[in-house]
RNA sequence: GCUCCUAUCGUCUAGAGGCCUAGGACGGAGCCCUCUCAAGGCUUAAACCCGGGUUCGAAUCCCGGUAGGAGCGCCA
């Protein structure tokens, strides 16, 4: 049997992070099983759905790689399949007409609640064998509610929690189609489930309560029910459930915060995953390792400074061309133009060791590519000094006189010159770097002075020299 | 309230009855290295929710608490 797994998030909103795991894990498994992962769009509440936020899942899941195998399947171009689904049900006897009123429901519910019950429907309009059903009232246009079985246990063998026992008493007659006709949530996951072929649903544990009920409707369709896997939810850093107020949530605002797609996936898989000690997983090793069984039972909260991590020790070892586009995006994003400068590769190749993430980077490595706007105050006072003035004049025009423009020979340079004048390395690096970077912060200096180029080391020795003249007088 | 789920350092986790004096990673502290910032190396503090049981032996199995979470919609 082929594996299929599906991703299906409603686009109600942006593409959630914790969405983005659930997907990840099913992508993996499919990918780890030689299986097929699909995509679906459950967007039957047109209320709140938008195609905005149907973009915002295409451009999540394409930046992070996750791409499924086939079209998206939208449920609001699945309408007539639900309806011939229904009436089959109607037909079959598995499925009846209920005429209550949303106020009958609530008084129903708010008295039960008061009972100290779990609120459910009471069956009033279940047919049964030897019941006689009140005469439908006039004006009240029907829902449809699936015949759920009265009794017996259900067990759900989870691939993550393992068995799951409910019993069939505590489950109530859920509507399946609304009073204008439109299908409800568990029925149309139902049927795609079986139409799509979907052998393994994985998806937030949130939904182990639906479970048993699209088992049971599954059943009563004659259809063989997927293997489960829920799992656990993630946590913001305090404990509670994940939300705006705890910064990034949205996939894509990961992209902005300057991460790599593969380092998120890499944190993503790791919290609730984990093999032996290792932390770094590339794609190929992730879907050679994976394994559900071997996902934790309970929820993780998410870490940024460890996600960090992680996004450096892939800015640290990935290929630089890998990493040329991000920096790229991010460059532009600052309003930087990379195209006239030095190569990004060896940009990046110079900054990775110092920068954790992508947005670092790109702040620290505008000044290959545009003037620094200004000297940062403190650094220039330490560094631009009287004494140091000499020192860059000297240094000037010894790089001017430079048959070499390359690291080794700019480094023999300063060194020269820093043994000649009697004074330490730092002398001479931190007022060239605070002259051509505008801070006390770049790669080591002769490096910074080769990928910079002669034409505007000299510029801007010149310029900082001024500096500390003008300031002078 | 009812149903279901969960529980190892601050965080992510290893741990499948003796290999546990509970290991690794992030973060913290300290030291070393060093032209800045980093990176790197070394050292260090830090956890089995509680109570019973089973067993020669329990972080690991069972039961009961406690705490946290999810669900109980003509939302998905």
């Amino acid at each position: 049997m082929t594996v299929v797994t599906r991703f299906a998030p409603s686009p109600t909103g942006f593409l959630h992070i914790g969405g983005v795991r659930t997907a990840l894990f099913s992508w993996l498994y499919a990918r780890r099983h030689g299986g097929r992962f699909l995509l679906r769009i459950e967007d039957t509440d047109r209320e709140r759905s938008t195609e905005a936020a149907v973009q915002a899942i295409f451009e999540g899941l394409e930046w992070l790689g996750l791409v499924a195998d086939a079209p998206p399947v939208f449920q609001t171009r699945r309408m007539a399949r639900y309806r011939e689904v229904i009436e089959r049900m109607l037909a079959e006897g598995t499925a009846y007409r209920c005429y209550c009123t949303k106020e009958e429901l609530d008084a129903l519910r708010a008295a039960q609640m008061a009972r100290k019950e779990k609120p459910r429907y009471d069956g009033r309009w279940r047919p049964e064998p030897g019941k006689t059903l009140p005469p439908p009232p006039p004006g009240v246009a029907p829902v449809v509610r699936f015949k759920n079985p009265a009794a017996g246990r259900l067990v759900v063998h989870d691939l993550i929690k393992g068995a799951i026992e409910f019993d069939n008493a505590e489950l109530d007659d859920l509507i399946i189609a609304r009073a204008d006709g439109t299908p409800t949530y568990n029925f149309c996951v139902v049927v795609d489930d079986m139409d799509m072929g979907i052998t393994h649903v994985i998806r937030g544990d949130d939904h182990v309560n639906n479970t048993p009920r699209q088992i049971n409707i599954l059943r009563a369709l004659g259809a063989q029910p997927p293997a489960y896997a829920h799992v656990p939810m993630i946590l913001g850093a305090d404990g509670v459930k994940l939300s705006k107020r705890h910064g990034a949530v949205s996939a894509i605002e990961y992209r902005a915060l300057g991460f790599m797609p593969e380092a998120l996936l890499n944190y993503l898989v790791r919290l609730g995953w984990s093999h032996g000690d290792e932390e770094i997983f590339s794609r190929e090793r992730m879907i050679e390792l994976f394994d559900l069984s071997e996902v934790h039972k309970s929820p993780a909260r998410f870490d940024m400074d460890k996600a960090v991590w992680v996004n450096h020790q892939y800015l640290k070892t990935a290929d630089p061309a890998i990493v040329a586009p991000e920096l790229d995006w991010h460059l532009r994003r600052i309003g930087v133009d990379p195209g006239q400068g030095p190569p990004l590769a060896a940009v990046i190749l110079a900054q990775r060791e110092r920068c954790k993430t992508l947005v670092e980077m790109a702040e620290k490595s505008a000044f290959f590519y545009v003037e620094p706007k200004a000297y940062h105050d403190k650094d220039a006072a330490k560094h631009l000094t009287a004494d140091a003035a000499p020192l860059l004049e000297a240094l000037s025009a010894r790089l001017a006189a430079l048959p070499q423009w390359t690291a080794p020979a700019l480094h023999e340079a300063v060194n020269a010159l820093a043994a000649e004048r009697g004074v330490g390395l730092n002398k001479v690096a931190q007022p060239v770097r605070v002259a051509l970077a505008g801070q006390a912060i770049s790669p080591p200096i002769d490096q910074t002075l080769a990928l910079l180029g002669r034409e505007r080391t000299l510029a801007r020795l010149a310029a900082a020299v001024k500096f500390v003249q003008n300031r002078q007088n």
